[in-house]
DNA sequence: TGTATCCGATACGCCAATGCATCCGATCTC
DNA sequence: GAGATCGGATGCATTGGCGTATCGGATACA
């Protein structure tokens, strides 16, 4: 049990954390070097290796980090659809909402998926994060719809799939041509009829 | 009009970019050294810096003849429709279609697509790409349901945007998790239903 | 067959990033 | 408030990839 300093740690590894996610979306993860991370977070190397132990560990730790943020995110909404949102545009409209921050965020992860189809431990941790926001997903579907009076006609767990297919290969044509195909765009226009294609009144 | 010799170059041109296609396959654009790639290829770098000027204008090449070889065969295809495929399901299994030697080109493209979100002119030439893509998407799709008798209820460009979408974020899915979801699961699965849905018996 | 030209190989210098080893200052505990 | 301990800074040696300049062998054409 250390009895020392334990109060500037944990800042400055969130400093590192958050100068890693601005350095990798700005430049890629092969790109940019330890020292730009640390002198964007104000710190120096020595910094860095007291924390971790190579950029690839700061890589995992930061979508991790991330991943559980997402995760809670989903299930706080699921959890806190109001009548507002109980008709299916609102569920289009929860669906379709992406904020500006996300696009950091693609990137780095889309680069961690890279990642992981080449290496089979990334791969078991990404398809643990998949598999945990699937099912996330699929609960709130199948709740939601369930209110609304219907019943889903396909496997939830697949259509989660497709859900997240459609925004991942949509949010990379909208980041490649913002003014072409703002983000949430596909979701807007498909999901409506999707739904309903997928989708029957309740027996 | 060089007189010189002139047979060589093409066949180690090929052969670099042959080889850059395998290692950036393997390691991605950034970690592969253009050493590897000319090991690889049988020459040394004095041959590299021969055909290329940097590893960024083999990138460009790479992708660039790939893109050329993506339309045309989609092309072919879309002309090619034959009886046997004029059906909804025939459609289905065309776009469900995905050779195994697909994967490498996942990884070398969605790398491209990562940084044509970065930089402009990148990005401009992507777009070119994809707008041809989904021209002939759109042209394939139109064409084969108008022969089946109905009609799209919605933009063609923006429906070749969803299939993209879905292929891309789908071979994302299945190459992390190859036995979770076999490549083109989600296009079998959801793209009946979903033209179905987004079309009307013709006038 | 000679020769001009091209293509790829070899060798060199350069630079940037890494990771370690060590040092100094800050913070907690008593 | 004094020592003990921790966190971060500094300096250094090593590495490896890059790009160029030059050389030698191969090829087309007369």
């Amino acid at each position: 049990m250390p009895k020392g300093v334990t109060k500037r740690r944990p800042l400055t590894r969130a400093a590192l954390l958050d100068a890693a996610l601005a350095t990798f979306a700005e430049s890629g993860f092969h790109a940019t070097s330890i020292e730009q991370i640390c002198e964007r977070a104000g710190y120096t190397r020595g910094a860095f290796y007291s924390n971790f132990s190579s950029k690839e560990e700061l890589f995992l730790a930061l979508f991790d980090a991330h991943s559980e943020r997402v995760i809670a995110r989903i299930a706080t909404l699921v959890d806190s659809i109001d009548a507002e949102h109980l008709t299916l545009q609102g569920l289009v409209d929860l669906l379709s909402d992406i904020e500006p921050a996300e696009r950091d965020w693609y990137l780095v992860t889309t680069e961690f998926t890279l990642h992981a189809i080449r290496d089979r431990q990334a791969a078991w941790v990404l398809a643990q994060h998949d598999a945990r926001l699937r099912a996330e997903l699929a609960r709130g579907l199948t709740d939601h719809l369930a209110r609304a009076g219907r019943t889903l006609t396909v496997d939830a767990d697949e259509l989660a799939r497709l859900l997240i297919a459609i925004r991942e290969g949509g949010l990379a044509q909208s980041y490649v041509e913002p003014d072409q195909l703002p983000p949430g765009q596909l979701e807007r226009r498909f999901l409506a009829p999707l739904l309903t294609a997928l989708t029957a009144p309740r027996p």
